[in-house]
DNA sequence: CGCGAAAGTTAGCATATGCTAACTCGATTT
DNA sequence: AAATCGAGTTAGCATATGCTAACTTTCGCG
């Protein structure tokens, strides 16, 4: 993987206001994450020139294929991380917190073996 | 808390090496994390300028109360993260790896859930 | 028309954290 | 004694990632 935490952060965030919103602009990453301008600005410029999104002229943002799969990867992995938390007890707010931070450290073995934990006692 | 994660992580590895060698220098530190010198001496040098470590003249480094508790936490937790890991099922190694990123960015609830669940599930 | 707000950008900066190069100092080896 | 080696340090650098200040551009409104 040769794509920095704080990528992963911007396309999973701009997947989420997709998905609550249907448009995204910069500005509404910046409420999202609570950023500046700029480091989004920045941010969406790197994504942009990396390939991972498009900007049309009116700063309208879209996932492209390799940032889609990015994106939907590591919210994938939030709502599971968020999922066995929960499940273990952890108050939901704390639960999603951590796993924003965890959904980026975590190795595809480990996600794998968590999900299939979850799929047998979700099973019953 | 008001510490760097590689602050964390150096007071650990210093944990272990007394645990495993008994007196620790700088250089153990270096093979250890496979970190240069340089790295490692200038965190000697703002550890021990926080009161978390002490250094006597032959350069062998002891835990002070501060430093002690903080490396004390973080390999509970790396331990705790690691058994939880391998009962899913995940390689010991890969358990380990993901253990040491882990530990510094979940929340002290959830590593309470997860204690407790360990528990459970071995007390059997 | 011109003012002001909203969105985006550029420039310059700060911090955490690693590195290499090059030095000191003491001990060991030739 | 001179050379070497091992440990530690200092100086200077690189990168990831955030920020503020200040600018442009566009658009709606009085």
């Amino acid at each position: 993987m040769n794509i920095y935490q704080s990528a992963e952060d911007y396309l999973e965030a701009i997947l989420i206001l997709r998905e609550r919103q249907g448009a995204v602009r910069s500005i509404d990453i910046v409420h999202e994450l609570d950023f500046s301008k700029p480091s989004v600005s920045v941010a969406m410029k790197r994504l942009r020139e990396h390939g991972y999104i498009e900007m049309n002229a009116e700063g309208f943002i879209t996932l492209l294929p390799p940032g889609e799969e990015i994106a939907r990867r590591i919210y994938d992995r939030h709502k599971l991380l968020t999922k066995i938390l929960t499940s273990l007890g952890v108050n939901p707010e704390t639960a999603a917190a951590d796993a924003c931070r965890v959904e980026h450290v975590l190795s595809d073995e480990s996600f794998e073996k968590i999900r299939e934990h979850v799929q047998k006692n979700t099973a019953e």
